[in-house]
DNA sequence: TTGAGAGGTTGATCCATATCAACCTTACGA
DNA sequence: TCGTAAGGTTGATATGGATCAACCTCTCAA
C-alpha cells in the first residue's frame, strides 16, 4: 500500500491551554495547573486537504490526531469495492484510537474539507496519563464514548428504517453543532450523499428520497447540502415509533 | 429502572498470576514481575446464572468485569421494544467498557450460560495503569479493539448480505474458540437465532434460512446449535465476493 | 458564455428480506 | 409419560429499499 500523501507539519505550534476547544477534547477535566503539560503532547499541528489522507488503512500508528479545524470522514474499504463511512468527525474530536490495538490504522481518515489537527505523540500521551490522572481519565473517557456511539450505530443499522436512520443522524448531527456553539437547526452538510448512504447503510437515491420526504412533510428544508431543522421534535418521534409518521 | 438482580460476590479469590486466561485478558504484556500486584485489582469474582444481567442500562458504573467461565451478550432496549445486541463476549474478554464515558452503564449484560467474572475496580485499574506501563498499554489495546471490531459489524451490518453475515459471524466464532484452544471447526452455540438475527440485523426466519443454505451447500452441517463447519473457504470467499456463491 | 462533470432528484421496476403462518423438535416439569 | 412451551424450520406472500435510468442543477474551467 501507498504511504501517506505529503506530510506537512506546520510548526504553528498552539497551546491546549489557549484552545478554544479544550471542553470538547482531551484536555477537558484537567486542573488548570496540569494543562500547561499538556502543551508538550500537541508537538505539532498538520493540515490537510480536503479530500486528503490523515492516514490509511494499514499505515504504522504512532499518534492520535485532534481535529483542530474542519472534518473528516474514516471508513473501511473491502476488497470488492465496498465502502464503508464508520463516522464523521468534527473539531475536537479524536482520530486514531483504532491504530492503538494492532499497532496499525485499521481505517482511512479522510478530510472534508481543508482542516488542521493537532498531532498527538501516543507515546507521549501514555507517558502523560501515567503522570496525570485527569489526562488519563478523560483519554478513557473519549474512548469508551467511542465504543458507546458505536453501539448506537449498530443499533441504527441493525433495527431502523431508512427514514428513522436519518433523522437520527440529522438530530445527531444537530446535537453535535450545538455543542459547538452552532445553529442547532441550521447548518451545511460537509459529506454527499453517497457518503452518508454509506455511513447509514442505504443507498444514495435513498437517502435522497429520504430528505424529499421530510422535507415534504415539513420536518425540515433542504437545499443541497444546506439543511434547516424545522420540527426537531417530530424528527424524534419518527425515531421512537416510526408508525406514528409512516 | 430496578437495580441489578441480587449479587452473590462469593470470595473465590483466585489470581491473575495463576489464571490460565491471561494472554487473552488484560494481564497480557505485562511483566512477571508485575502480574503479582495485578492480584489486588480483582477482588471478588462474581457467578452469575444464565439470563440473569451482570449489569443494566443505567446502572452506575464502578467496575469492568473480565469473563472468567461462561459468556454473555450486551443489549440495547429502543423504548418501543425494539431489541439490538451488540456483542456476544467469550471468556478473557471484557465487559464494562462503555460504562467510562459517562459514569452508567449503556447496555444490558446478560449472561448467556451460568457464568463467572472478575469484579475489576475501575478506580483501583486507573491507579494501577498510572503505575504499570504494561497494564496502561493492555487496557488501551482493549478499548482500541473494541472500537475495531464495532466498526466492523458496522461494515457487516452496512454492506453485507445476510448469508455473507452468517458466514462472518461464524468465522469469527470459529477464530475467537480456536485462541481459547476449542475446535475451530465444531461448536456449540450459546444464543439463540433470534439473538444471532439481532446481532446481524436480520430476523430470526432469515437466520434459520442461511443455516440451511449453507448446510445445503455442504459448508456447515447444523443440528440445532451444534455447528460444524466443513468448508471454512468457501465461507471465507462468500464474504470477498457474494457473487461466486449466489 | 459555454460545456462538461460531479452531485442530486425522481420515477419505474425488481428483489432480498420481512412478515405471517403452519408445523416440527426438544427439554422439562407435572 | 404426557403436555406444554420455547426454539427452530419451512413455505407463501408482502414490502422497503436497491437498482436502473432519465434528467436536473450546480460549479468551474476553458
Amino acid at each position: 500500500m501507498k504511504a501517506t500523501a505529503p506530510v506537512t507539519p506546520t510548526v504553528l505550534k498552539k497551546s491546549c491551554s489557549q484552545c478554544n476547544l479544550f471542553e470538547l477534547c482531551l484536555p477537558l477535566g484537567i486542573k488548570d495547573s496540569d494543562i500547561l503539560r499538556l502543551d508538550e503532547l500537541v508537538a505539532v499541528q498538520r493540515k490537510i486537504k480536503r479530500q486528503q489522507p490523515l492516514y490509511r488503512t494499514g499505515n504504522p500508528f504512532e499518534a492520535i490526531y485532534a481535529i483542530r479545524t474542519g472534518s473528516f470522514k474514516s471508513d473501511i474499504l473491502l476488497e470488492d469495492g465496498r465502502e464503508q463511512v464508520t463516522g464523521f468527525h468534527m473539531t475536537g474530536e479524536i482520530l486514531g484510537l483504532d491504530g492503538i490495538s494492532t499497532g496499525l490504522y485499521s481505517c482511512n481518515a479522510i478530510a472534508l474539507e481543508d482542516s488542521e489537527v493537532c498531532v498527538i505523540s501516543y507515546m507521549k500521551l501514555e507517558e502523560l496519563a501515567r503522570a496525570i490522572e485527569g489526562l488519563q481519565h478523560q483519554f478513557h473517557k473519549v474512548m469508551s464514548s467511542e465504543i458507546v456511539s458505536d453501539h448506537s450505530m449498530m443499533m441504527l443499522l441493525g433495527s431502523m428504517h431508512a427514514n428513522e436512520r436519518l433523522a437520527a443522524f440529522l438530530l445527531n448531527l444537530s446535537q453535535r453543532f450545538t455543542a459547538r456553539g452552532f445553529s442547532p437547526t441550521e447548518f451545511h452538510l460537509r459529506m454527499t450523499r453517497e457518503e452518508i448512504g454509506s455511513y447509514l447503510g442505504l443507498k444514495l437515491e435513498t437517502v435522497s428520497r429520504a430528505f424529499s420526504f421530510f422535507q415534504k412533510e415539513g420536518l425540515i428544508s433542504v437545499q443541497q447540502k444546506h439543511i434547516r431543522i424545522l420540527d426537531s421534535d417530530r424528527l424524534k418521534k419518527l425515531i421512537q415509533h416510526q408508525a406514528s409518521v409512516r
